[in-house]
This record gives structure tokens, sequence and C-alpha cells, in this order.
DNA sequence: CAGTGGTCTAGACCACGCC
DNA sequence: GCGTGGTCTAGACCACTGA
């Protein structure tokens, strides 16, 4: 998708990277053309080619440069500062974020964590059935009481060390119930995701208390040691349901690092 | 900023909600047009004029009843759907989402959290000085070994028993340094909006920990009691460090709320 | 098929920051 | 003053949905 063209014909004022030149859109293309601008800039920010602190062109420059209207450029560099990676100033211009935040693990699992840090995750899979919903499960998943869901249960392993225990629900006619197999070298995020199931938005409750002796012993602790809870519910786009969570995490071997973005 | 009018003069289509009726914009305000809007409607959700499920007009009646053009009322209205409060689909509409996702605590303090909850929140200041940045801190605020800076240490309470200690650094030259008895009523956040600090991202990371003797007395638990451990970093729009914590909260009686957007 | 949101254009004026 | 991003207009065509 990118571009990279080492030397530019005319070179910018200094201090000023001048993204024109390493910039191509594809007009036939089915992906937005803000979209296609935008994914080559985070690019050029990503690789250092856009070091931080470094002056955009402006909005009125870089359109005239493209050949596309100045609203298409302002909405690519407005994902941008959506998402923290550059800022825009008034009267100034817009550059690339000194101190970068940390890309938020919004919505990702834990597999997907363990997996970006190489930490060779596994799984060992403890329930995974499907049975009439109760009480609390329909409540959660928004769905009738004694409805069919699909329950999940699993110890999450990195390194070939427990590092936390699992229990999800969902409904059971989102996607084909995989084989212990499968889930024993797939997150449950990645199945979804690989069945098109769009994550769009969760609610999520993090706490701590003191493992119980079956729990100690599940995940290779003692009893009464300090465990991270985390209760969490994911939804569509639609609003719909797609798992309700309950998981259990060893406080001495995980914690919790997000972005938060706007003060709401 | 809103006004009601009970009675529509034209009854529009059942099941849908016609917004033309119950916004007004003022031209002549400071406010943006589609903030106006924005707000106007997010009222409407909140007061539940706007049930879950009901239908807003499409974007180009809107537009046309409030004599505005298109992109501003798309504007608005996708501030909405940015903050999960609707639903757009392509061929459908808009719609007000049915399984609302609770607010995100982005970005807020324990303090705005116990007094929305109406927890009776109280401080009370172990430390509250200013002092020269020992290597850690440097690093986190991002200014030079040795710069001052303003260091606050407190035990937060909720209905007079404690909740949480909390140890903050901040640049000494952000704010001028408030005496004890005003941080005994007010938060670190309130603060800092009220001298105009605005927050816009920050860093965290929530972990649990077993407390130490002195901390179990100081937070009336008893030893060896799971503790949740918060740690963050805040920044201002042009990614400046605002602050710096380090907090502590007992797990039997808070936990951590929010929701996520968006995939990323 | 009609209706909806998604994208895009080619301009315009304004407020703000800096010189 | 001048350049920047912030806002706004009045159209346009397309893709998708549902009847």
């Amino acid at each position: 998708m990118r571009v990279t063209t080492p030397n530019s014909p005319r070179p910018s004022s200094p201090g000023i990277w001048d993204p024109g030149a390493e910039i191509l859109v594809d007009h036939s293309s089915p992906m937005p053309l803000y979209f296609q601008i935008a994914t080559q800039l985070e690019s050029a920010i990503d690789s250092g080619a856009l070091a931080p602190g470094a002056r955009l062109d402006n909005e009125v420059h870089l359109a005239g440069r493209l050949g596309l209207s100045r609203p298409t450029v302002r909405q690519a560099i407005q994902m941008l500062a959506d998402k923290g990676l550059v800022v825009r100033k008034r009267g100034v211009g817009t550059q690339v974020v000194h101190n970068r935040v940390k890309r938020g693990v919004e919505l990702t699992s834990l597999f997907d964590d363990l997996s970006a840090l190489d930490q060779r995750p596994g799984t060992r899979v403890l329930v995974n059935v499907v049975e009439p919903a109760g009480a609390a499960v329909a409540r959660a998943l928004d769905v009738a009481e004694r409805t069919e869901v699909w329950r999940l249960e699993r110890v999450r392993l990195a390194r070939s060390e427990p590092i936390a225990r699992m229990c999800n629900y969902l409904p059971a006619d989102l996607i084909p119930l995989p084989g212990d197999e499968v889930l024993e070298t797939r997150g449950l995020y990645q199945l979804l995701r690989g069945a098109g199931v769009r994550m769009h938005a969760a609610r999520q409750s993090i706490g701590a208390r003191a493992a119980s002796r079956a729990e100690a012993e599940l995940l290779g602790e003692s009893e009464g040691a300090p465990l991270l809870t985390m209760e969490r519910t994911s939804y569509t786009a639609a609003g719909q349901v797609v798992e309700y969570g309950t998981h259990l995490y060893r406080a001495s071997r995980y914690s919790f690092d997000f972005a938060l973005r706007g003060t709401g």
C-alpha cells in the first residue's frame, strides 16, 4: 500500500515533512479515499518517516497535491487526531505527538495480547458445552431464560504457566461451535473475528479478591493470593450481546494496561 | 439550551420521533451548530423523549427542517454515533441504541465517581509539598531530573471510610498550589479543570497485590488483603504530562467499571 | 423500487496563533 | 498581516436495505 520515494522532487521547508511525495490514492479502490490517506500517514508515523514533532503539510496544500477536496483530506487527518497520533492546533498546524500514548488494547482478548508479546499462549479447555441459560446468564446476554447458550471455561497459559481462568457465555447460534482442539490454538475473539462477528463496544469491570483454595490450585497460586477479576460484556454495532465473560487473573503475572481518550 | 414543545404541529410517521420540532439552533451562538444539535439530541435521549429503539429523522429531512446543510447535521449525528448513543445503518436509518453501554468513566477522577454516586467523598491530605524530582518521577513526568514537582499523597474517604491511598506528582508550575483545606473538599481533577487544564488522554495500568502492614492499617484492611493498584499518566492534547499517579484501592470496596469502544 | 447513510466536491468565512 | 485549522454550504453520486 505504501510507496516510498527517496528523493522529493522539490524539497519542502526544513522541519516540514511533505507527505504528498509519499502518498498515493487509488480512486478505483473500494477503500474510501480518506481511509487510504489516513492509513498511509499512520504507516509513516509508525515507521518513523514522520517523527514525533514533525509537522504535516497543511490541509489545503495536501488536498491540492493529491487532487482531492479539502474535506476529504481533513477527514483523514481527523482520524489520526482521534486516535491521538497527531495534534492539531489552529493557526499552527498539525504535528505528530511527542509523547505517544500507547495504542489502547481496546476490545482485544488476552490471547491476542499474549501473542503480541510473544508469550506463547496456550489453552486448556475445561468446559465446552451448550446448555440452557440460567437467570443471571440470560440477563447478561439479553436473551430469554433457558435459551440455549454456549458455555466455555478455559485456563489460559503463557509459556506453559497458568495465567488466567476464563468463563464465557455466548449465544449458541452466533458461530458454529468449535471443537476443543480449535480452542486450544486460537483465542475466542480470533474465532469470532474469523466468523465475521465484529465487536464494537464493551462494558468492563475490573476488581480484585483473594483466591479460594480451588482457584489457587488451578492457577498455581497459594490460597488467599490476590487475583484480578474481570467481567466483560461485548456488543456488536447494533447493540446485540456477543459475549459475557468472567475472568480471573493471577495478579502476580498480569495487569491491565490501556489508554483512555477524551473527556467524554 | 433545550426547549420542549409539547405538541408537534404536524404528527410525524408512527414510531419515528421528529426531532425538528424540539430542536432550535442559534446562529449567533459561539457554540458550533453541529454541537448544538448533538447536545439537544443527547438531552432527548437522556430524558427518554428519544426512547431506545426510536428512529431519528433522517439526515436530509432534519437538515431541511433546521435550515442547515446535510454535512452539518451529519456531523452532529456522527458525534452521537461515536459516543455509542445511536446506531447508524445504511439503507435503514439511525436508531437510539437498545442496550446502552454505560458512559465510560474515561479520564474521570475517583472523587468525581464517588460524587456522582452520592458517596460523600472526603480526603485526608498526608503530603502536599514541592520537591525536586527523582529519576523515576522525572521520567514519568517527562521533565529533567531535580526539576521541582508537586507531590501529593492523600487518603480518599467515602462515607467517612477509607477507600484508597493516592500518590500523585504534577509539574509544579501547572496550577497555583492549593492549601490542604482546598484539597479536602475538591478532587484533583476538579481543581485542574477549574484552572483550565484539559486532560485529553491517559495511559493506565491496573493490577492487584497483597496489602503490606502499613497499607492495611491506613486503609482499614488486614495485612495480606487484596488491593487494586492503578498507575496513571495523564496528558494534555499537546502531549504534555499533566499528572502521574500511583493509587491503591481496597478491593473489597472498589472496582473499575468502564466502557470500551471501537476495535482500534 | 424508494429511502437511507457513506462518501466526495469546490468552494466560503471565521477564530486563533504567531510575527 | 498571514497562515492555520474550525466550521459551514449546496449540491452530487454511490452502496446498501427493505418492501
